[in-house]
DNA sequence: GTCGTTGGTTGCGTCGTAAAACTATCGGCA
DNA sequence: TGCCGATAGTTTTACGACGCAACCAACGAC
């Protein structure tokens, strides 16, 4: 297999940005802020100066700027080695996200910080399958008052951002539909907003924040790959595509509805009007009830039968796994994004259907034999939440000016 | 139908570029000259002042410096009105490039300046399926050489740009694979570059710089559409995808490959291993077999065939639209993209397949209700020549100090 | 306790934009 | 014909942000 560089004969346009001074310096802001967020190990300025080839005097400035601002703190100096011990840089832990997720099968609030790291969770595994959404989001609520509980003292809360398994408006405002939970045209905000006080609430597809928090794990630190597709399985299929570390939202947000790309057309009709869709064929309800068993069966149960020796339960995996491998083999194809993410609950089919979906991937891509091909599976098993919460913390990371406190 | 804003829930990351103050003027004068190659009507400096927000001192040396290096011209005062007259300010146009396109039916070369206005043409029809690749190439060296006589005195040309049906190296330097015209991993370049004395020639993907010149008709010009799918349809099928008004190329240059996603997975084996892809349906050499007529037919003539009353003609043809409304809608669900673009030879055979495509997309996009959605037609007709071009012209404003001359 | 080393700060020069005053050149009008 | 208003463009001055280089700070080693 030879391996490419990678350049692009077709140039990238640079956004007509127009250039004050003020912007010089909240590019450069961004430019520090994602050095202290990206690094594993905590730097310092002069580490910061080295790594993004601004002058100590620069960063210096910038990093007191972020420090009285609230968005870095000053940790206490290392002793090690000669010379004048560091100051080690901090994002800060009073900075948080809230997380929120609703799906079939999960209802999660996660608290974030600006360092990545989940300060809460609360989650509850109810069955929400055709449900009443006031149930759910009183659940929900219940989750995110006892996360916001824990919020440090002195804490900014950000933002919370909700993912959801369905179709959100372009503003983030309102859920037009999600078909498997058999929730429509909802404002799920009344019962969110009161505990929230003023916080912002976004409203997000749960495929496309997923991949956002698979793409950028924690605030301006980039995940293993840049270039993927993620394929969210749980009673549907849900996706998201994501190249050069972007979330391709698409020009009015509906982007990512890999589950109703056509795998067999003329096959199974799709209530989503259309036939023959992946999600037909790969989404948990179609796997049950090929496989002859209940529609609340899980995914992972599923499997077990499967490896247990029940024939119409492995062919209804291996069925998935195609539909899968020739769907997906188109995406690469169309995108050249080398990596297809498995998250969800279908990552737990991951062991059964990985391989049969990579050697698809490597007979059906085109340029197979120029790059390397890998199925991995997403280990968040609520990543929607992670990326609900990312949502408001990447902001940050991307144009810290308009968050420092005065 | 519902249209709804546009606005991302999902962040777009800001690219972590160092500023330095270099980087303002820069990116300054990318605006400056962006708007005016953007304007319809030529701009004056307070015009320019008055679009970009930019203040008529700034834009005032701003286009001294473009003018003095050569990319910016001043037309002649006009008279109309009070006050005193407008310095009209205009593109160079002696900043030309040069666009190249070779495919199994056209070679051409098109000189463009930095208006966008073609200066010069030379241009044939040879038929090059299974050809050697020195005829072709030797025949497109005669193309060249004549537009090049075209460049006016004192003219620069900042590059050329080769359009070709295949698969392309990353680094734009060799052509990996081209199925139709049989040709394999070849460097076009040596009849070339003697002609070219030095100016850089840059190879890329047929549909992905045709894509490009949609988007994007003349330099820091924007088209019709910034989110769309292009399907060139020659005696294969390729495409492109551009969101944002960005060509997405992918990790390694390959995007785009909509001839390779699988229309009926198990059907028709092709070429490139896999089976039942688009291009066995409504690629040339795919319909022309359906239909009975010898490979050498173009799409044209098969549809006047059709539209004389040869059913087979007819069949390949509804088949062949079949096809790409089932796969457009796949890829318009996938990523959001509301416009499908016909262009290449397809774009003859608009007036019979944009109606069948168009009602697949409204049955089968799952949005459909909250999005327009259009089939288009490409009109240029060597679109890779033109995109060519551009591929050095937009680089150009993208970045316009790189380009001043001391 | 001194020295070398590394981290961080301060003062000054340069670059680039903003603001405002000033100049240039037109049409209109008495 | 000469003045005025209007619009285009230039010049002057101020300010903000970065780079550079000198300086101060705080450690280990001897």
């Amino acid at each position: 297999m030879r391996r490419l560089t990678v350049m692009h004969p077709v140039p990238v346009e640079v956004p007509p940005a127009l250039a004050h001074q003020s912007t010089l310096r909240e590019a450069n802001l961004g430019v520090v802020l994602r050095s202290v967020c990206a690094a594993e190990e905590p730097l310092s300025r002069a580490g910061v100066a080295a790594g993004t080839g601004l002058t100590r005097s620069t960063v210096s400035r910038l990093v007191d700027e972020l420090v009285a601002g609230g968005l870095v703190e000053e940790g206490t100096a290392l002793l090690a080695g000669p010379g004048r011990p560091a100051t080690p840089l901090l994002p800060s832990s009073r900075v948080c996200a809230v997380g929120l997720q609703v799906n079939a099968a999960h209802v999660a609030a996660r608290l974030l910080d600006l360092r990545g790291r989940v300060v809460a969770e609360s989650r509850s595994e109810p069955d929400l399958v055709g449900s009443e959404p006031a149930a759910g989001l009183a659940l929900l609520a219940d989750h995110l008052a006892e996360v916001l509980e824990a919020v440090p003292t002195g804490g900014r809360v950000l933002g919370a951002g909700l993912a959801l398994p369905g179709v959100v408006d372009a503003a983030g405002e309102r859920l037009l539909h999600a078909p498997n939970l058999g929730w429509r045209d909802l404002d799920p905000g009344p019962d969110l907003r009161a505990l929230l006080d003023g916080i912002p609430l976004g409203l997000a597809n749960e495929a496309n924040l997923a991949a956002h928090a698979f793409a950028e794990p924690a605030p301006g630190r980039r995940g293993r790959s840049g270039h993927f597709v993620y394929v969210s399985g749980e009673i549907g299929i849900g996706g998201a595509v994501v190249t050069d570390w972007r979330v391709q939202t698409g020009l009015h947000g509906f982007a990512g509805e890999i589950g109703h790309m056509p795998f067999r057309p003329g096959g199974d009709p799709c209530p989503c009007g259309s036939d023959g869709c992946l999600e037909r064929y790969a989404g948990r309800l179609a796997m049950t009830r090929r496989a002859g068993l209940p529609p609340g069966t899980t995914l992972a149960e599923l499997g077990r039968l499967a490896d247990g020796g029940h024939a119409a339960a492995a062919e209804a995996i291996d069925l998935a796994a195609d539909a899968l491998g020739v769907v997906l083999a188109g995406v690469v194809n169309l995108l050249d994004v080398p990596t297809v993410v498995l998250g969800g609950e279908i990552g737990d089919l991951a062991d059964r259907i990985t391989p049969r979906v990579t050697e698809l991937l490597r007979a059906r891509v085109m340029a197979a034999a120029f790059m390397p091909l890998e199925v991995v599976r997403d280990a968040d098993d609520v990543p929607g939440a992670t990326g609900g919460a990312l949502l408001h913390l990447s902001r940050v990371v991307a144009g810290p000016a308009g968050f420092l406190t005065v």
